[in-house]
DNA sequence: CATTTTCTCGAT
DNA sequence: TATCGAGAA
């Protein structure tokens, strides 16, 4: 085995994944140009995806669906579903949920995005060359594969064809050592064995999701993406060690995965050059000279093709998180509007979060906030985190807003926010597992579950590989797969636990103001903060997704031997989906989210100051009493932690001079680290002498 | 103003 | 550790 071809790695990107969502969806969409796009009341929407048809019109992604229209008159466009005010991505996680499922039957993989897994498929290639002891591959088995660099010596002219590929594939098998009993195969053949799974996988997603998806297929993660990008969409590429050296003499360096922004574009500068092969001219000193010594070393390796990163079993994301931009005139200035749009992420994020925890046994620990604030060109201007104990929105949005609310220089009595924000995040990440749920849910037994699943068949059905025995005993309640009621009727409404307040659950909506003109008209939606709880009422089967099932060892001896006809998997029944119009899907008639207003019926009393407060704002409030506490009881001490803490609040509104380029001193063009290096900490420093924030702000600002 | 909404990771 | 920024889809 050479260097740098120790490993089989594939990458699986679906193509144009929204749009075959759609299309799955609504049959009329197929084989169409078409595209997804976001909200509509601005220039028509924002396109997030594209069907080839439209690509072929020159439609991209980013364009505004009002733009898109004239370069292709007969544009079709399906809307992203639209709740709580803002878009919603839940229909196309599941969906991905569906894919990932499928493909973990035949690998361990990594969850790289919504509609991309690497997978390590090493230890399957291996396992398939011992059972097959075949050495001679039948290129019926690869239909869908492309070998970069084949065939050799082929006219550049030549139109690209079935027969091309074919020729090349023809090529590359003949080319192939064939491996003796005992014998270590070749990296060649290795690849060869993994683009066969890979077309297995990728057959079995589309028959049991209708999903079609391209592939690359090599020796690490950088060169299994770029390969899967060079023959899309619906084929499969193997970029062989061998082709990287012609591949990348014309390959521009930002078409490498991580290279495409700040950091290719300084590499490009500073040295002058364009392809990624250019970089092989430069030893692996002066590339850490300039980019560092981890950067350095892994552009060294990886201009000739090297890399190592590894491909970490994960299915599940780490955070879950939801935002939504308030751009220009829309931008949140009364701090009713902040409360009001921090509450409906925080709806979403209640339901997403609780689902998470039903299916996959595990909670988020950690509550992120972010905004940010009109002028500021930085995607973020600001970002804190707290605790997250409880997943009840009310609690999520009070708990947000008291991170924030020192941002305000309006100051928190006024109803004006300044400066007025532009953006909203928050996210729960730092997951662990879920307490067992013992109780009243959850009760229902593995086997009545698992034999609704739409995936238990299949799964049955493939051999040994990854039923529950190969699973960590300790999740194994949480791998089962259950179905559940969601408490609907009776949410929890007051609550006490050590240090946490009252909080008031189920329906929170302020009731309605006015109407929309809190945001100044621009996207507008239906509003379903009246919406009754009801609504979470539908139950729903799910597997509880087993992260161990991608700890355990592999599931790939799927299939062997006879490599002709069997591997197929079973097919799913469950697959009727197409034809019934989803009543969730967008429409496009515009109902309005409700703007905030002070509702009178939610007054609760403070059992602390008698006063009178909105029972949403009551966590908050007790936090203020708790602050206040706290700041007595520190009144002794120096107020100069407090200081400290409270002053980089205002750092957003100052950065740092941008200083130093990329030319001159001996590490010229360290891209993120050293330009702002000097100027940065001496500028924070000074920051913080600034704050001059009371106390008990300082409390919520920092913890 | 107005390419959104999500993600992951590394540096500090 | 918390926060920020880069990068990608």
């Amino acid at each position: 085995m050479e260097y740098g071809e120790e490993r089989v790695v594939a990458l699986v990107d679906m193509d144009c994944f929204y749009v075959q969502v759609e299309q799955r969806l609504n049959p009329a969409l197929r084989n169409t140009p078409c595209v997804v796009a976001q909200y509509k009341t601005w220039k028509g929407g924002g396109i997030i995806a594209v069907s080839y048809e439209a690509r072929d019109h020159g439609v991209t992604r980013n364009m505004w669906v009002d733009d898109a229209k004239n370069l292709c008159q007969d544009l079709q466009v399906a809307r992203v579903r639209e709740l709580h005010g803002k878009a919603d991505l839940t229909h196309y996680r599941e969906a991905s949920v569906e894919v990932i499922e499928v493909m973990s039957r035949f690998a361990v993989i990594e969850r790289a995005s919504i509609d991309e897994a690497y997978m390590d498929l090493t230890a399957a290639v291996q396992q398939r060359l011992k059972d097959m002891s075949v050495n001679r591959i039948d290129p019926s088995l690869l239909k869908t594969t492309y070998i970069q660099g084949y065939p050799q010596s082929s006219s550049e002219l030549e139109p690209h064809t079935e027969d091309l590929r074919s020729r090349g594939l023809h090529q590359w098998l003949a080319s192939l050592t064939p491996s003796s009993l005992g014998e270590q195969s070749s990296a060649g053949l290795q690849l060869t064995v993994g683009a066969f799974i890979v077309e297995e996988m990728r057959a079995a997603v589309e028959e049991q999701t209708g999903f079609r998806c391209s592939a690359g297929i090599s020796h690490n993660k950088v060169l299994a993406k770029l390969a899967c990008g060079l023959n899309k969409p619906n084929r499969q590429t193997i970029l062989p060690l061998a082709s990287v050296t012609e591949l990348f003499n014309s390959l521009p360096i930002g078409k490498i995965r991580n290279l495409g922004g700040k950091l290719g574009s300084s590499i490009t500068e500073t040295l002058g050059v364009e392809n990624m092969g250019d970089l092989t001219r430069f030893s692996q000193a002066q590339l850490e000279l300039h980019f560092g010594d981890k950067t350095g070393r892994w552009l060294y390796d990886l201009c000739r093709g090297i890399e190592f990163e590894a491909v970490k079993p994960r299915q599940l994301p780490k955070s879950i998180g939801c935002s939504k931009n308030f751009p220009g005139k829309t931008s949140l200035a009364t701090k009713e509007e902040v409360q009001f749009w921090l509450h409906q992420l925080a709806l979403e994020l209640e339901e997403r979060l609780t689902k998470d925890r039903d299916v996959n046994g595990r909670v988020a620990k950690s509550l992120t906030v972010g905004v940010r604030q009109l002028g500021d060109k930085r995607p973020s201007s600001f970002s804190r985190c707290c605790a997250l104990v409880r997943y009840e929105a009310t609690k999520i949005s009070s708990d947000s807003f008291a991170i924030i609310k020192s941002l305000n220089t309006a100051g928190n009595q006024q109803a004006a926010w300044t400066p007025p924000l532009t953006l909203l995040h928050i996210s729960a990440s730092k997951f662990s597992d879920a307490p067992s749920s013992g109780g009243i849910t959850g009760f229902l037994s593995t086997e009545t579950s698992l034999s609704q699943s739409r995936f238990s068949t299949s799964q049955l059905s493939n051999k040994s590989s990854l039923d529950a025995k190969s699973v960590s005993p300790c999740k194994q309640q949480h791998g089962t797969i259950q179905s559940f009621f969601q408490k609907a009727t009776e949410r929890p409404t007051i609550q006490k636990d050590g240090e946490e307040e009252v909080s008031v659950g189920g329906k929170a909506s302020p009731a309605p103001k006015s109407a929309s003109e809190s945001h100044s008209g621009a996207e507008r939606r239906s509003s379903d903060v009246s919406e009754s709880p009801r609504r979470h009422i539908k139950s729903f089967f799910q597997k509880r997704s087993t992260e161990r099932s991608s700890s355990m060892k592999n599931s790939l001896n799927i299939v062997e031997k006879n490599n002709s006809e069997d591997c197929v998997p079973v097919v799913s029944p469950s697959r009727t989906q197409c034809e019934n119009p989803d009543n969730e899907q967008a429409t496009d008639v515009e109902l309005n989210p409700n703007p905030p207003s002070g509702a009178s019926e939610d007054l609760l009393t403070c059992d602390r100051c008698s006063q009178e407060v909105l029972a949403w704002e009551m966590p908050e409030h007790n936090d203020y009493h708790f602050a206040m506490d706290l700041q007595k009881s520190f009144s002794s001490s120096s107020s100069s932690s407090a200081a400290t803490t409270s002053c980089n609040i205002s750092s957003s509104s100052s950065p740092p001079p941008l200083r130093g380029g990329v030319t001159g001193s001996a590490q010229s063009s360290r891209v993120k680290t050293k330009i702002r290096g000097q100027s940065g900490p001496a500028a924070k420093k000074l920051r913080s002498q600034g704050g001059s924030a009371s106390t008990l702000d300082s409390f919520f600002k920092k913890n």
